[in-house]
Formats: C-alpha cells, structure tokens, sequence
DNA sequence: GAAGTGTGTGAGTGCACACTTACAAACTAG
DNA sequence: CTAGTTTGTAAGTGTGCACTCACACACTTC
C-alpha cells in the first residue's frame, strides 16, 4: 500500500485545479490532469466517478481554498467596521489568486454551467463564500454586491490579460485593484 | 448561385454566436453551427479559416452588436451628465442580453483566451466598448470601472442562475441589478 | 502460506469531431 | 453553346479522448 485513496484524492484534487484553470473542462484531458498528479489516468477513473465528478470535486476544493483565505483575511482586519473587514478580505484574496490557479479555475467553471452538477457547485461555492463575507464582515447588501462585482472584474482583467495593455481604456479598468 | 458568400457568412456569424454561447468553443462541434445555419459542415470550413478563425469572426460580431446597442442606448439618456448617460448605457445592455447569448458568448470567451487569437478578440472587444463608454459618456476611471465591474456581475448572476436563488446572500448580489 | 482487500497500471475500445477531397449544380461571360 | 467561376455537399480520413478490463503488486489476517 503505497498510499491510501484518500490521500491521492487530495493530490488529485489538487493537480485538478490546476490544470483545468488554464484550459477549462472540456480542453482538458484526463490524462492531463493523472500526469500532474504523477498516477495513471485510469486511477483517477477509479478515484472519482468520471471526468465531470472530478471538476465537480476540484470545484468544491477551489472554493473551499477561497472560502479559507477569506476568513483568515478577516482575523487581520484591524478595526471591526464592515469597510475595514472587508478591505482585509479583498486584500486575502488579492493574495491568494496571485497565482492565477484558483481564479481562472472559477472562470472555467462559469463557462459549463450548462452541466447542471456543475451549476450547482458553482452556487454552493459561491453561496459559502458569500454568506461568510456577509455575516463575518457585517455587510450591507450593497457592499457585499460591490465586493463580488470587483472580484468578477478581476476575472476579466487576468484572462484578457489588461494589466500588459498600456492604453487609457485598460488603465481605466485596472485602476486600484489589488495585485493581479 | 443561392447566396453570395458574405450574406452566408452573416448568417452563419449570427447561429456561431448563439450556438458557442451555449456550450463553448470546445464544446461545440463546427457541425452544430452548420446545422443552426443551415448548411453543411463542409461549407462553414470554406467560409472561415477553420473552427478559430469562426470563433474570432463571431467574438467581432459580438462585440459589434454590444457596442452598437451600447451607443443607441447613450442617446436616449435623458441628461447630458456622466452619471446619465452611463444610466442609460446600463439599460440598453441590460435590454440587450435578455436573450443571454451575448452575455454567454463574452463568458465561453474569456475562458477560453489561452489561446492567443481568442485573447486578443477579447481584448479588442472591450478596447471597442470601453473607448466608446469613457469618450462617449465622458465618465471618470472609476465610473467606467464601476461600470464594467457590475456588468461582469451579471456574468456571475447569469451563469450561476442566481435569480432563480431566493436565498439571502443571491438576493444580496441581484439587488438592484437591471432585467436578467 | 493462503485468502482477502486495497492500490495501481498497460493495453485496449469505441466514438466524436476537425478538417479534406472529389464532385455537382447554379450562374456568368464571351 | 461553351468555358470558367462560385456556391454547395456527401462521403470520407485521421486523431484524440472518455472510459473499461484484465491483471499485478503490496499489505493484512488467520
């Protein structure tokens, strides 16, 4: 017994994310994902139910990762106002999606939510994050919309790739958003 | 003769939109917008370069259609004020993408902007948008920021099917927001 | 050490799909 | 009418990939 199939689901989930950020559900082979992972494609078949369950997994994983970074975002803030928690969520997750992984992973999952298990994940997903940034940072409806809406469009600054273009239109949209 | 060619590729631009916009580009197989245009498989790969090249054209066109929508909705803003015409710029897209297949083709675009091409479709889409909303409306960085940003909300409360969430953190995001 | 259980793989199988080719029909030019 | 051009297709071809199966090795239990 080299390793139990609980630990491998977590290398698995992991290389998942990965390589299905860069080219999304359906350009993304198994084999792709076995090979970062170092195991053999048909292993993964045996650890999850398919390929759509295990996006469906890494998803969960994806968020759960967010959902974390959020929340020890939060236990840095320095005051207790809704303004002063949130800027500290904005700034954890600023850090966290530095490397790119974890948001590209999210716009990928956007894009098949014509898959119905998909969709789902997608509102859980959302659903944990965005219950726990209202009720931890004390938020009106209002602040929490807005804080969704910049992190959406930092989604569309890092795969149009805005922060290389020097032109007035693109600075514009960049203009004081944390990192990316 | 039936047709000329580029009253074919109209067509056809037109059942790309839509037909991508659903499933994506990988997804998609060139035989499904055939079928939508009513011709052969054959001939779509005459009209394009191939299955990318279709997918560029019809992110043009997309784009055309948003800008187009976006400047016809400037002129009926009631005011000459930044805050006015952005106004109305808003409802005009939100009348736009009742239909959603704009708004699902920039979401399959965006995911699938590791490739190069695709990339620089989307940024020239929104070079085109942005420019004509910041000169047009006159508005400042960060209102055609806040403008984009909630517009990319919309992405997430579409795909997501937020509105369909009677829950308190989906309403928090939907608030307010125009139509969909 | 035999039998059972969990971990792991190589070698398929079948199908979907991007793209090509050979050919046909409509139209035009002279 | 004929020769040439444009519009259009049916029928392939080759490849990549989701998923399976038979089999092997490690470890435990009695």
């Amino acid at each position: 017994m080299r390793s139990t199939a609980e630990a491998r689901r977590v290398t698995v989930l992991n290389a998942a994310v990965s390589v299905f950020a860069r080219a999304g559900f359906h350009a993304t082979p198994v084999t792709a994902v076995a090979a970062a992972a170092g195991i053999s494609e048909a292993y993964v078949f045996r650890l999850f139910s398919g390929k759509l369950g295990l996006f469906v997994a890494a998803a969960g994983a994806c968020f759960d990762r967010i959902a974390a970074a959020i929340e020890a975002g939060a236990e840095r803030a320095t005051g207790g106002s809704p303004e002063e928690v949130l800027d500290a969520m904005g700034g954890a997750y600023a850090e966290l999606i530095a490397d790119r992984d974890l948001l590209l992973f999210q716009v990928q999952a956007q894009a098949v939510t014509d898959i119905p298990e998909i969709a789902e994940a997608v509102r859980a997903g959302y659903r944990q994050v965005a219950t726990f940034v209202q009720s931890r940072a004390g938020a009106s409806d209002a602040q929490v919309q807005q804080f969704f809406a910049y992190g959406q469009l930092c989604h569309l600054i890092v795969t149009a790739g805005l922060e290389q273009v020097p032109e007035p239109w693109a600075r514009a949209l960049t203009s004081g958003i944390r990192h990316p």
